[in-house]
DNA sequence: TAGTGGTCTAGACCACATA
DNA sequence: ATGTGGTCTAGACCACTAT
């Protein structure tokens, strides 16, 4: 009724004055917010609109919906952070630079045998790379894909290693493990990233995995860590559908 | 018209449908996805429906809708990862032990009264805790909050760090900044590691900011590279509202 | 001008939880 | 029995994009 287009949808009013009353505090973790029907009457809106809006404060993880009783405030969980693996952008905006060291065929070692769930000594073709900011390097890695893959179409070079497979692949939907260690950097690493002794170094290790859960890539970045922190926010748990 | 109750939601069967032809490359990143005028006809539901399952896809970062021209399939997006920071639980479902070594008052050293935009030498409250896995300690860290802050009423000793500050706070709903490096570990957190030379060990350093930005706490966890792994999968931005 | 997605209405039936 | 959220309908007007 009094809904203005071209300014903020009504929903999105609702949403976001919902979610100020629980970050001031009016309303806690544990407590019920107004039902359905109520915030229909109050904004004078139909359910639809309403419930548009409850939709966006349940993505952004404030409440949570149980059928039969209502929606209540979530408490905060901060056990999962968002980071970024890799600058795509450095601070001023620019690309990280990329030495490509070689692209070739190795055969698997044990622990790429047993990433990519192949036998030790089976062809796998490697990437090695530097990447680098204003010349300075600050990431070594190496990317073990499929011997039958062709890697003469590479176009972004300095891609993070994952959307670097990602291109590559068949099907680019694609699901990725993990770990982060710290850990003293081989001495090829370290003579790359120029690290002093000893060269302790973040090391990220990625399984990267095709949508039926087949390894299709292995890599290990060794970051230097002085060059290069792993920044992050606190976000939701990815919604998996 | 031909749902059936009970069993899976339609708008849950389209987005399901569309997600298994993006992921087989049936329609590839860039490509639009049928109108939704189609798959209402496809489907037949009312638009609505469809939108429902139109808005699951987008969550899960499938699909990107642009007004007046359709819904694109997205180039999957591999720069950001939900890592966790700290386990609640430990693989054998266990919770982590916790050591607290102190509860009291220090003076803000230059990193702390910076963080906490403070004057240095101004006074702060300090945690200090060992977290372990089954007696082998993993996590040192420090967490420095305001002067005023009651830490009589602490429930969760071995919560996650922003967890521990969200459950003191005021007002629950924080923000917050985190840098995770690797270094030398000063010689406590060394000692209470029990690090071998040289004692290098994941750093994870959190600034936590109120709602109004305003940084309320601030502290650094040390890992021990060897107990422990940072481990994530990657996901989506978080949806800020 | 035709088609697209964005927003919104005013209903409806259902399963579920609470009292 | 009442109230809650979950699902769904069959329309509507709008701004935007492409032709």
């Amino acid at each position: 009724m009094a809904q203005k287009r071209v300014a903020v949808p009504v929903y999105y009013g609702i949403a976001t004055d919902l979610r100020d009353a629980i970050e001031s505090g009016e309303l806690s973790p544990g407590e019920l917010i107004p039902s359905e029907a109520q915030l229909c009457e109050t904004y004078g809106v139909s359910r639809m609109t309403v419930r548009q809006g409850l939709n966006l404060l349940s993505e952004a993880g404030y409440i949570n919906s149980v059928p039969g009783r209502g929606s209540f405030v979530v408490h905060p969980s901060y056990e999962r952070v968002l980071i970024e693996v890799q600058p795509t952008r450095l601070p001023d905006g620019s690309l990280p630079d990329c030495l490509m060291l070689e692209i070739g065929f190795h055969r698997a070692d044990s622990s790429v045998a047993q990433a990519l769930d192949i036998d030790e000594g089976a062809d796998v073709q490697v990437i090695r790379r530097v990447l680098g900011a204003n010349g300075d390097p600050i990431c070594f890695d190496r990317i073990f894909v499929p011997p039958d893959w062709d890697l003469n179409e590479i176009e972004e070079e300095a891609a993070p290693v994952a959307q670097f497979v990602s291109r590559l692949a068949e099907h680019p939907f694609l699901h990725v493990k993990l770990t982060i260690r710290g850990r003293e950097a081989e001495p090829e690493a370290a003579a790359h990233l120029k690290l002093p002794e000893p060269p302790f170094a973040i090391h990220v290790e990625q399984q990267i995995l095709s949508a039926e859960a087949d390894p299709v890539a292995w890599a290990v970045s060794v970051f230097d860590p002085e060059g290069y922190r792993l920044k992050g926010e606190f976000g939701p748990v990815r919604r998996r559908l």
